[in-house]
DNA sequence: TTAATGACCTATC
DNA sequence: CGATAGGCCATTA
């Protein structure tokens, strides 16, 4: 075992390792998982790697959110409404602007 | 191989 | 202060 395995994980799949790892009811951004792969420019590559999401339902991508703390509008993958909710479910607050607190809900790898 | 796209972020006018 | 444009990196066609 582990020969000489090729694990090629390419940064998708680096991208959904983190955001599985993300705990029930804090919400993490793209610029914060860009920078746990290694590169804070990889925001963008971030957001590319959960719209293909090849797992939905394993990856919780509802709990992925922009650097404003508000979800994004191309998400809608039924309403951005229910993905606040869902959010929201989780034990998220969120301000009048369906903003969320960074301060307290932002999920803080050590 | 080149070109185009993208669920972002930052800087500037 | 608000809006706009560009840049960065990776993936796909």
């Amino acid at each position: 075992m582990m020969t000489s395995s090729k694990p090629q994980e390419s940064t998708f799949q680096k991208v959904y390792e983190i955001v599985r790892k993300i705990p029930r009811g804090k919400v993490a951004t793209y610029g914060q998982i860009a920078v746990l792969l290694g590169n804070p420019r990889l925001s963008r590559v971030v957001g590319y790697a959960l719209h293909v999401n090849p797992e939905p339902g394993v990856i919780p991508c509802h709990r992925v959110v922009n650097r404003f703390g508000a979800v994004s509008a191309a998400f809608a993958f039924g309403g951005e409404n229910e993905q606040i909710r869902l959010l929201k479910a989780e034990g998220v607050e969120f301000d009048g602007e369906n903003r969320v607190d960074m301060q307290k809900y932002q999920w803080q790898n050590k």
